[in-house]
DNA sequence: CCTCTAGGTTGACAGATATCGAATCAGCGT
DNA sequence: ACGCTGATTCGATATCTGTCAACCTAGAGG
């Protein structure tokens, strides 16, 4: 990375509550398309499997070196979804010497979470 | 792959307790197989809206014939994305005469939502 | 029967994506 | 300086995806 000019990474870090759940208002175009990439993100297996080991890793992140073995997949193939991953928003970066180390950006993961609740608080909408 | 094996229509239906959030404990690879769809599913900006639209729908259900002029996108177009969203398990489509009625599948959405908490208490997770 | 409307299916196409090998970059050791 | 290792970037390619026009299907109503 060493260097994000424009990168899209999104503005979502943490304290925003920005939307109600998917179920109880109509999301706005914008406000879907600045949330989709996300999901997409999380849309691929492996993507998936990353986000989860960097995520519940021990000291809430996780080595590359570490990473790429879990895969039968090359080093830059899973560094390139680690790349998805980090312009998503998901994740974040940090190299340390040799190693280079992920974790995961806690704030959109809470957005998109309280994106798809789906109680019956929810259907209940507060008019 | 992903040369659709058998029925694109995921089980999860919704008494699955499935699993643990993905800060908590890695996904094992099948998991991340039968859920990444689901949130590929939502990762494009027109389905993301769509599934709003239904979710939130007064009812629980949302007319084709609604969501169409919704967007400036042709009525295939739009129909490809309900289907695609349909085979993910988001949701369920009935034809009622003239009209086609598609709801929300509130299990894999609270699955989905439980999948990415991610709280103290999960970064904290028991030993 | 026929016609009309609401949706879905098919075929085609441009653009995006996943994957790899090769090249490159960034630190750490000698 | 040099080489070694971990990670990213580059280039190429096969596959997938979003979109539309054209066509087809399901009901409703003559």
């Amino acid at each position: 990375m060493s260097k994000q000019a424009a990168l899209p990474v999104i503005d979502l870090n943490a304290d925003t509550p920005c939307c109600p759940p998917l179920a109880v208002s109509r999301i706005p175009a914008e406000t879907a398309a600045v949330l989709a990439p996300a999901f997409k993100a999380l849309g691929d297996p492996v993507r998936l499997q990353l986000m989860s080991m960097i995520a519940s890793a021990d000291g809430g992140e996780a080595c590359v070196c570490d990473l790429t073995p879990a895969f039968e997949l090359s080093g830059p193939t899973i560094s390139h979804h680690l790349k998805t991953l980090r312009e998503a928003g998901l994740i974040d970066g940090e190299r340390r010497g040799t190693w280079v180390y992920y974790r995961a950006r806690p704030g959109i993961m809470r957005q998109l979470a309280a994106l798809l609740a789906f109680d019956e608080a929810a259907a209940v909408q507060p008019v």
